[in-house]
Formats: C-alpha cells, structure tokens, sequence
DNA sequence: CTCCTTGTTCAAAATTCATTGAACTATTGA
DNA sequence: TCAATAGTTCAATGAATTTTGAACAAGGAG
C-alpha cells in the first residue's frame, strides 16, 4: 500500500488550514487529540460520516499532513503528527 | 454603511479556519500582521488580486470575524482582530 | 456641479469540494 | 476455499466557492 505522506518541509499553513475549516474533518483532528495515547481505526469515525466520506475525509487529512496512516492488517491506524505539526507551526495544534 | 461584524461569542473556529485556508487570504491576514501599527485600505492588497476579487475576500475575512474594517470617507481601514482573536483562540494568529 | 478615486453589488461562468452508492482489493478466520 | 470485515476507488451529482466584468454608490478635489 505505502500511504503517500508528506513529509515536515512539505507542510503547507494554508493547505492544513484549508484542510481543517471543515467540521467533519475538525471533528475527527479532535477525535484523535482526545485519544493521542492509542491510534483509531476508520471505523471509529462513522458516526461522523459514512464509509465512502469518512475515507475521503482521512485521505484529505492524509495528503495535507495532519494525520498519519499505516496499513495494519485490514485496517489503519491513524495517528495526529503533531511533533512534525509542532515543529512546523508552533501552537496551531494547541490553538484548535 | 455599518458593515457587519460577528462578536467574539459568534467567532466559529471552523468558519475561521476554513476562511484562512486560502493563499489570497492568508496573504491578506500576513500583510495585516506586518503593519498592524497601521491599518491598510483596500487598495493596498491589489497584487493579490483584482479589485472586486479582493472585496470579495475581504468580506469573507471580516464576516469570519478575522478582520474589523471601518469606513472613512471613501476607504476602508482593516485591521487584524487580534485581541478578539487571541481571547476566543489562543495561539492561533501567533502560530499562523 | 463635475470628475476622479475607492469600493461594493450583481449576474454569469468556471472551478472546486462534498456526498453517495456500487464495485473492488486485501486480509482474516472458519 | 468461502465468507466476512475494513477500507478504497470510481463516476455521478449537487452544492459551494472563486473569479470576472459591467454597472453602481459615495466621498473628495477642483
């Protein structure tokens, strides 16, 4: 599979904000900031959404490299980058 | 005129977020925060775009809450809202 | 009053984004 | 092998956003 990520000189402030201005997807980031100790699955956001937009929505998250994504069996788990988001724009993680 | 702005209760991060993820806009707030000693006409945004395009994303920014913008004579004065900014979100104009 | 400068409004066109269902891949377990 | 589970991809549709130019309003200078 090998999930395209982007990597930290990658990020881009007005892609992650883009990215973030919608409440679907600010509800999944506020998701896994409540659960940073343990990954979640996909399934864990279909109360957001369904199947087909919740994977779109992840995919959206993906690509502006707020989240990280590894194939696990079936599933994936999905993880905030916040030390990478951190590093790259100071307290904008904390601020959300 | 009195043109309208949304008090700080009605301040809606997703609403804020998604109206900074935009280059033209970002581009806007970043002018904004280099001169906020000194508010900024209109005028002083036309190489980011054509006139009535950057009237339009002025009214966005200050409909989201981001911006103040006063008429005097024939001009208007925009300014950051930082203050309101900082109080509903901390961090969030410091990390941008 | 007349012109010039500043911006806004409007409608149309172009673009992008979100949402859906059906079909599909890949893994796991019986 | 067969069926179930977890997600993805695709094409289609509808909605929201951006961008443009033409027309407009309001204030200031002469």
């Amino acid at each position: 599979m090998a999930l395209p990520h982007p990597s930290v000189e990658q990020l881009d402030l007005a892609t992650i904000l883009g990215v973030l201005g919608d409440p679907t997807r600010l509800g999944i980031v506020a998701c896994l900031a409540r659960n940073e100790h343990r990954p979640l699955s996909c399934g864990q956001f279909l109360d957001l959404g369904s199947k087909t937009n919740i994977s779109y929505h992840l995919a959206k998250l993906r690509e502006a490299g707020v989240t990280k994504t590894e194939a696990v069996g079936t599933s994936r788990l999905i993880t905030l980058r916040r030390d990478d988001l951190d590093r790259r724009f100071p307290g904008l993680l904390a601020s959300i």
